[in-house]
DNA sequence: AGTCTTGTGTTGCCTAAGCAACACATTTCG
DNA sequence: CGAAATGTGTTGCTTAGGCAACACAAGACT
């Protein structure tokens, strides 16, 4: 009953088809009414099958949070991408598509598991941002790259949270480039101009 | 290793996902020169359960063909539907559809495997015939109606065929048009007028 | 109050699917 | 030509998933 290697194939599918049934019910109902049987029989799985994969729809929430999130990082952002004014527009657009997937699409990340779904996010994010970072100033301490990463996180992620909350504003796009304007130079008077 | 049971979600699933790679498949490859080892990577299944299933691709494509054939029916003709010129209407753009899906979106039913595609749903097709004349003309001896269902079938089989391979004509619809007056003029002479 | 329904975790047994290896055909190509 | 490569069926063993049943909890109905 262990399931951690990551290469049977039934195992991938499984749990493609229980986070697409979650993403599915989430279009049209809360997070919190949709039952663990619910998600089994939209995923023409069975209800024991997922409590073998997931303790509960949490750890479901959480895992699919993660996966989808650095997923759509790779996606968009090269493997050897530097951290500079390019990137963080590449991060800045990203987490606005991020935001319309979770918070319009569907309607995860609503009311009560709202706190959750947002620290889980920002947490990966900042992950990412210390990996970017990390090529881009190697010679600096972990110890700066790592604050570095939580305060640009922090302010990429509420600033296009923001955004979000005020989309129907006139002043939308300009609201971004503050957003980047900031960052950069923050990041700039931390550890120096960018290599490139 | 029976696998006779429909109702196992691993067996839809796993049967499933082999008819749509085959369908996939068939977008871009001949059917000859697709192999069983082509169907099983692109469904992300085994090979070997493939041959739990399917005793070769033949049987595959047999299947899939009644299966998807009398799928379509069931979609679009109500069960309690008796044959009439409404339901002959139906069946006419239905197996054009069906010319459609098979000869030009995929390349399955081209070259040498045609003549088999061609009997096998023309033999699906004069059973869901047998079964709409059978209640419209249930004094009448079942031979009448096999016989019936056989020149009807094979009469909207080719002409649809027909119209499939001429569809540039500017003479398009009316062939459809003489297609059903000539079957419900044939039907009516050997069985009377239909009660609707 | 009580019971009826609905969801949650968990269990043991059974079956479908994965994997690796096999022997045997084919093609393909130097 | 012969060897490498690719496809075909088949096998024995392992593992993920299905099924049914359980005890328990929480709301709903009268």
């Amino acid at each position: 009953m262990a399931l951690q290697e990551g290469n049977d194939p039934r195992v991938v599918r499984t749990r493609l088809l229980i986070q697409e049934a979650l993403l599915s019910l989430a279009q049209h109902k809360e997070f919190e009414s949709i039952s663990v049987k619910d998600i089994a029989e939209t995923a023409s799985i069975n209800r024991a099958t997922f409590y073998a994969h997931y303790v509960d729809k949490y750890a479901l929430l959480d895992e699919m949070l993660s996966e989808r999130f650095t997923a759509l990082v790779h996606e968009r952002i090269p493997a050897d991408q530097p951290f500079n004014e390019a990137a963080a527009r590449q991060l800045i657009a990203l987490l606005c598509d991020f935001q319309i997937l979770f918070y319009k699409e569907c309607k995860i990340a609503s009311r009560s598991i709202a706190a959750v779904v947002e620290t889980k996010v920002q947490h990966e994010l900042q992950q990412i941002l210390a990996n970017l970072l990390h090529k881009e100033y190697q010679s600096k301490k972990a110890d700066n790259i790592q604050l570095s990463a939580h305060i640009i996180g922090s302010s990429l992620y509420s600033g296009t949270r923001y955004w979000f909350n005020n989309q129907q504003s006139q002043h939308a796009d300009a609201l971004l480039d503050d957003l980047l304007v900031f960052t950069m130079s923050g990041i700039t008077a931390l550890h120096g101009e960018p290599q490139c």
